[in-house]
DNA sequence: CTATGTAAACAAC
DNA sequence: GTTGTTTACATAG
């Protein structure tokens, strides 16, 4: 315990705030219930003359807020209620100032723990919301970048520091702890993006703009690490693009739980590699091809099914799903274990929550691959919060220091300081680990995830 | 041991 | 060449 405390101080970004208000009282729960998004509500995203927030909300147009696709996915819900009510009413911006100087940091302005502190109770209603109605923001209509203009762009880093849409006129340097890690600052980036969605190149912009890391102008280590970040970190997950742009790649999103709890440390969510340097080191070289090809073949999975969403997507511009693949829960099986989990993840991973087969006795057993048409819409209503059991009282949050009372699953008393507990009443979708049975052991084996 | 960073193999685009 | 996934290794704490 005194460890879990100590952690979530640690990954605490910034601070203290007061625990507050909202997520204990009750009336919190009503808020987001009545909140009806509009793009007005989006405009309030950042106040604060916030900059490149504005851009982005041009990316969702408006008509996009009412459509009607019952898909379930609640950013918007989540934004607004979060930079509304954090903004607005419980948190005057200038309450985060943390330089002076710099009173339009963008990144102070979206703390996350504010959002944390917000958004900590949401979690039901986002299914609410998801169900019925209009909120849903994951069909933005086209996305764009608030960096570039010029699609071309991208990785050609001609350095010319910022012209960006609005520098506040201040900053860039200083306005970050730069000191934070990849992930941090990941989530920082994403936490000021509409929707909490960016896609990779804004992130790398994002980096050069606020952080250090990417000083070093012709080496790609930085971006390889965010890449790696984004991929190994649960709190970021993929969401197509939404037409054009969607052949660069995908976006990324804060998970809900991200952005209700913080991102985690990274290395939970990888292999628990014992490879201590006496096991089993010593032929790398091999190893490092045969992990190479394992890569190749997630990729290679991943790109099948986006590749059968796209077309999907095409056929059906308004419901093509944005549902990180292997969080589908019609992901087909047949892939699910396409290669044996990492001789690693053996002991404490039967299923890894975040990638890859979620679902693994599961039933289906339909015909992959070439079911276009129309077919998966089944995943639509699929949303990630619902799946990633994202750990909570777990240490390493780098949120909010929540009391202990604060989390509505932090119920149980820390079976080990490391299980990442979950929600099962995040429901939703069981999964019937091919663990044999054991219906309750399930929560914590099949969120144990990469964990350790 | 854990959390991070970094390099790198590879696959699919 | 870029994006994404994954493993390996290094190192600070």
């Amino acid at each position: 315990m005194g460890l879990d405390e100590q952690e979530s101080m640690r990954w605490s970004t910034s601070g203290n705030f007061p625990i507050n208000h909202i997520s204990q009282d009750g009336t919190a729960f009503h808020v987001p219930m009545q909140f009806s998004p509009s793009s007005a509500d989006f405009s309030h995203y950042s106040q604060n003359g916030l900059s490149y927030n504005g851009n982005y909300n041009l990316a969702y147009p408006e008509q996009f807020l009412n459509s009607s696709c019952p898909r379930s996915y609640n950013g918007l819900a989540i934004n607004s209620l979060s930079n509304d009510m954090s903004m607005s009413e419980s948190f005057p911006p200038g309450t985060y100032q943390f330089e002076p100087t710099k009173p339009h940091d963008p990144v102070d302005l979206a703390d996350p723990e504010i959002n944390g502190q917000l958004m900590q109770l949401s979690d039901d209603y986002d299914r609410h919301f998801a169900v019925g109605n209009h909120i849903k923001v994951e069909d933005h209509g086209s996305y764009h970048s608030p960096y570039d203009s010029d699609i071309t762009r991208g990785s050609t880093p001609h350095d010319e520091p910022s012209r960006y849409p609005q520098d506040f006129g201040v900053n860039d340097d200083a306005t970050i702890d730069k000191e934070q890690p990849y992930a941090q600052l990941i989530y920082r980036a994403l936490m000021d993006a509409p929707n909490h969605t960016m896609i990779l190149r804004d992130i790398y912009d994002w980096f050069k703009k606020h952080t250090d890391k990417a000083q070093d102008k012709e080496t790609k280590g930085w971006q390889n690490s965010i890449r790696h970040n984004l991929s190994m970190n649960g709190a970021f997950e993929k969401v197509d693009q939404p037409h054009e742009e969607a052949r660069k790649g995908f976006m990324w999103r804060l998970t809900t739980e991200a952005i209700r709890e913080g991102v985690k440390s990274t290395t939970r969510y990888r292999s628990k590699a014992p490879n201590k340097r006496g096991t089993r080191s010593h032929h790398p070289l091999p190893q490092r091809q045969a992990s190479g090809a394992k890569g190749g073949q997630a990729a290679r999975r991943s790109a099948n099914l986006r590749r059968r969403n796209r077309i999907n997507d095409s056929a059906y511009a308004g419901t093509y799903r944005s549902v990180p693949a292997a969080f589908d829960p019609t992901f087909n099986p047949d892939m699910s274990m396409p290669y044996p989990t990492s001789p690693y993840y053996t002991s404490d991973n039967m299923s890894d929550w975040s990638h890859d087969s979620p679902l693994l006795g599961h039933t289906h057993a339909h015909a992959h691959a070439h079911n276009h048409g129309r077919g998966n819409e089944l995943g639509m209503f699929q949303s990630q919060h619902v799946m990633h059991g994202l750990p909570l009282g777990d240490h390493g949050a780098y949120v909010p220091d929540l009391g202990p009372a604060e989390s509505v699953f932090t119920n149980s008393p820390a079976s080990s300081a490391d299980e990442p507990r979950t929600p099962m009443s995040q429901g939703g979708w069981e999964e019937d680990v091919g663990l044999g049975g054991a219906p309750f052991a399930f929560d914590e084996m099949a969120c144990r995830g990469y964990v350790g």
